[in-house]
RNA sequence: GCCGGGGUGGCGGAAUUGGUAGACGCGCGGGACUUAAAAUCCCGUGGUAGCAAUAUCGUGCGGGUUCGAUUCCCGCCCUCGGCACCA
């Protein structure tokens, strides 16, 4: 009996496929329903493929093979997300040019993914950094642009004073510089944002998306919509000589504003430096420089100490005239809200804790309601009660739940809810606030300092300002030659090259200089399923005919890290790109998973621990299609699962049991057990297919092969069984669908059906429980009666032993789960 | 710290979503074949007690609801992902 040899096997086929061309999808056939499979596109960086790579493509491919035998004109296509930070990290070290170590990658990767006998569809790659590609990635920033929703703004970076250069946040080793250690500051440059926020509100609303919940509660939370409103403080002196100054707080809670003893400033707040008296500018001074050092996550730790200074200017509450202190302190973002809050320290945890450390007073004003009690007291006398009530709770810390007010003169006895409606509109009456709903979610921040990544299409003329480059003038081409090494300046290597620098205004032709910062890498990634189906396309981004056709995308899948950034970037941009009418459907991605993440001895692979296990020599061994079957076995496919060396002989030895049965021709004359085996296989494997569950499928497939080893198989089920195999091994398959004399291609064939009648069986086992305690087991016909059940189960000796001088309160069953007699 | 996952045998995991905990596989132990080894095949395999039937404990920890909890509720611990310039 011939062995399976799964090199020479996998290399004939893959052969041809490619001679065939049967992985090209035809994508004007309307003979087929469409079905876009996507995976997010590989960084091809020069680790090549690894594991992970492996883990995340391979189920996805069986899933689109799987799509494919159900009866769809399946487009599978694959690119490269080639600009981003490593490929210039790797020029400045070892002195090769981006555009050739990308090259270099993305032709191994090529290999590496022909290898995996993936069905991609290789006529229509996308490459990120091909001029091709991004003279219509700078096309959208131009839309955006034009639409108002690209604009500049003064923004921190991460600063190296001693390198003299801009840090990316993966470069911040602890606060220092990961190259020479010395501790890094922020630096504002003048950077260009695109409006997310805009979408704020279309971005909540996931209607019709088939996406894991997780993902849409973490896209919500990030996008953090807070009603509330929004309260306008006069400054004033220590006097309570107003000053003309003015601050905005935004307050989700302003049924505390009775409460509030002082009014907090991020210390990059605008104001600081216009209201700080001469007294406290040096404090003030130092503390700025000292918040320049911490980063949003520790600054808004709850466990930290809060710190802060005083201004020494005060703030005027507009609902009672009160003059409060004015402080700075970093536990306030200036990068949410309006950057400045009113402190209510006796109904606000941060602020409890501000007060009590700095002396500042504390105001009960919300207390927990008794309606009942109160209503015969004096409503003086019921306040008093309440505020001693709360007076004990901020002891130990603030009371931060809704209530009754107190203390809050004319709202006093109002519940925190109607009160925060009341407030609102009698200072609004005043010209002093308003309903507002602020967002968590930051406007995009497209600027980097970097050369490899797609220039910004924007030119600077003496007299006509900043000019958009004309459409027709795309691609503003990224210049080879060029002194990456940073220059000190914190500007783009592209300030260097004056070819590039210096142009003509395309308004009016006078002496212009070009924009030389680049986009973050994320708005290349952005669109880039857009432009899959028309990738060859010259003169326009995407076909509008194949568009339609072809989008949004069916499925796709990749890492549970991009839940926030990559996935809600290519929301907005689809959302953006259908209101002004380019395309005409505003949700990209209509079903999404996650893959979970691959580990060596419970340990996340990395180069630094040297656990990495690479594909290729396990590829090599045991071909692609036990490697990939291995991974999918591991676990389900989004959780992840460990990594094991021998783990992967269990996959090996059944590829070899299910060849050697396929390759027989020796068949059982008695079909009706293997009929129903493979009946109830095909159902098996079919639903947890759907449900991207290939770790139970192959084990169900595992049981039907043991089981057909046992009993003899027949002819019929032979064909099912390959045609199952199929999508998880797909070279083994067509070698075996050759044997049995099919039809190339297996991947043409129907997937098979199951039939419901097969389904039933005569009789089944029932677990007997006495006191919810299994103690023996009954087989019984399937239509078997309620009492005849109840009588059977009685009568097993184990059962009666333990019923046996009890009485018998209740009788639980439950109809082809378990009998349960609860006893005394 | 905040947001979102996860925790089940020696290991990866399964469990029809409140109903026999540990399917399938790895590993391990024993046996067959072999001069021997590998490969293959057969049997066993959560802990404890017992020759066994069986009993008892057992799904991160502590409580609760229920006839019955890996599954639901409350409080902890650990761990992974994200936190806006890695992609």
């Amino acid at each position: 009996m011939p062995l399976y040899d799964p090199v020479a096997t996998e290399k004939k086929w893959q052969k041809k496929w490619t001679e065939t061309q049967i992985h090209r999808t035809d994508l004007d056939s309307t003979s087929k329903p469409k079905y876009y499979n996507l995976v997010m596109f590989p960084y091809p960086s020069g680790d090549k493929l690894h594991i992970g790579h492996w883990y995340n493509f391979a189920p996805a491919d069986s899933w689109g093979r799987y799509m494919r035998m159900k009866g769809y004109n399946v487009f599978e296509p694959q690119g490269y997300d080639s600009f981003g930070l490593p490929a210039e990290n790797y020029a400045i070290k070892h002195g090769v040019h981006p555009t050739i170590s990308i090259a270099d990658n993305i032709g191994h990767m090529r290999k590496q993914l022909t290898e995996m006998g993936a069905m991609y569809d290789f006529s229509r790659e996308v490459v990120t950094s091909d001029p091709i590609y991004y003279r219509w990635t700078q096309w959208i920033f131009l839309q955006l642009y034009k639409n108002g929703l690209a604009y500049k703004k003064k923004a921190p970076v991460n600063w190296c004073p001693s390198c003299q250069t801009v840090l990316a946040n993966e470069q911040v080793e602890d606060g220092h510089c990961e190259r020479c250690k010395h501790e890094v500051t922020k630096k504002d440059l003048t950077q260009w944002f695109f409006n997310i926020r805009k979408y704020a509100e279309k971005l909540l609303n996931f209607e019709g998306l088939d996406w894991p919940e997780k993902t849409k509660l973490m896209q919500r939370h990030w996008i953090g919509k807070s009603t509330g409103s929004e309260i306008t403080f006069e400054l004033a002196d220590s006097e309570g000589n107003t000053t003309g100054n003015k601050v905005n707080v935004f307050t989700t809670r302003i049924d505390t504003l009775f409460g509030a003893t002082y009014v907090v400033l991020a210390p990059e707040h605008d104001m600081v430096p216009k209201i700080t008296s001469d007294k406290h500018i040096e404090n003030v001074k130092d503390y700025m420089e000292k918040a320049r050092h911490a980063t949003d996550i520790d600054r808004s730790s709850t466990e930290r100490p809060k710190t802060g200074v005083e201004t020494g200017a005060y703030a005027i509450n507009p609902v009672n005239g009160k003059l409060i202190p004015v402080w700075i302190a970093d536990y306030v973002l200036i990068t949410y809200g309006t950057g400045a809050v009113m402190a209510v320290p006796a109904h606000d945890e941060r602020d409890h804790a501000f007060a009590v450390k700095y002396g500042l007073p504390i105001m009960p004003v919300i207390a927990h309601g008794h309606d009942d009690e109160r209503s015969h007291k004096s409503k003086e006398v019921a306040e008093a009660e309440l505020i001693i009530e709360v007076s004990k709770i901020l002891e130990k810390g603030a009371f931060t739940e809704d209530g009754v007010l107190v203390n809050s003169e004319g709202f006093s006895g109002m519940t925190s809810e109607d009160a925060r409606v009341k407030i609102t509109e009698y200072l609004k009456e005043k010209g002093y606030a308003d309903f507002n709903i602020n967002y968590k979610l930051r406007d995009w921040l497209v600027s980097r300092q970097r050369y490899w990544g797609t220039p910004i299409p924007i030119v600077y003329c003496e007299k006509c300002g900043e000019v958009p480059v004309p459409e027709e003038d795309l691609p503003v081409e990224l210049p080879r030659d060029v002194d990456f090494t940073p220059k000190g300046d914190g500007k783009s290597p592209l300030n260097t090259v004056p070819s590039f620098v210096h142009t003509k205004c395309p308004d009016c032709g006078g002496p212009a200089t070009r924009e030389v910062d680049t986009m973050d890498t994320f708005v290349d990634s952005s669109w880039y399923f857009l432009r899959y189906p028309s990738a060859n396309l010259k003169d326009s981004p995407f076909d509008p005919e194949l568009t339609k056709k072809w989008l949004p995308v069916d499925m796709y899948v990749g890492g549970p890290e991009h839940a926030c950034m990559h996935l809600l970037y290519a929301r907005f941009f689809t959302m953006v790109l259908r209101d002004l009418g380019h395309i005409g459907f505003d949700e990209p991605f209509k079903r999404l998973i996650h893959q979970g993440m691959i580990t060596k001895d419970g340990a996340k692979m990395s180069k630094s621990k040297g656990n990495v296990v690479s594909p290729d020599a396990f590829v090599e061994k045991y071909g692609s299609d036990v490697f990939r079957m291995y991974l999918m076995f591991m676990g389900p496919f989004s959780d992840g699962g460990d990594w094991n060396d021998q783990g992967i002989t269990g996959i090996a030895r059944f590829v070899e049991k299910l060849y050697l049965l396929a390759k027989s021709n020796e068949f059982t004359t008695d079909k009706t057990a293997i009929t129903k085996a493979i009946n109830k296989t095909v159902k098996k494997v079919t639903e947890d297919i759907e449900k991207f569950h290939f770790n139970t499928a192959i084990s169900a497939l595992m049981e039907f092969v043991n089981f057909a080893n046992k009993n003899g198989i027949d002819e019929e089920s032979r064909r099912r069984l390959i045609l199952l195999i199929a999508p998880l091994a797909p070279h083994l398959a067509e070698e075996l669908w050759e044997h049995v004399g099919g039809k190339f291609s297996v991947f043409d064939q129907q997937w098979p059906e199951y039939y419901e009648a097969l389904l039933a069986e005569d009789t089944f086992l029932l677990p007997v429980q006495v006191n919810g305690r299994l103690r023996g087991q009954i087989e019984v016909p399937a239509d078997a009666a309620k009492e005849d059940i109840l009588a059977k189960a009685r009568a097993v000796d184990n059962v009666a032993k333990f019923l046996d001088g009890n009485k018998v309160l209740k009788e639980i069953y439950v109809p082809g789960r378990m009998v349960n007699f609860v006893v005394a």
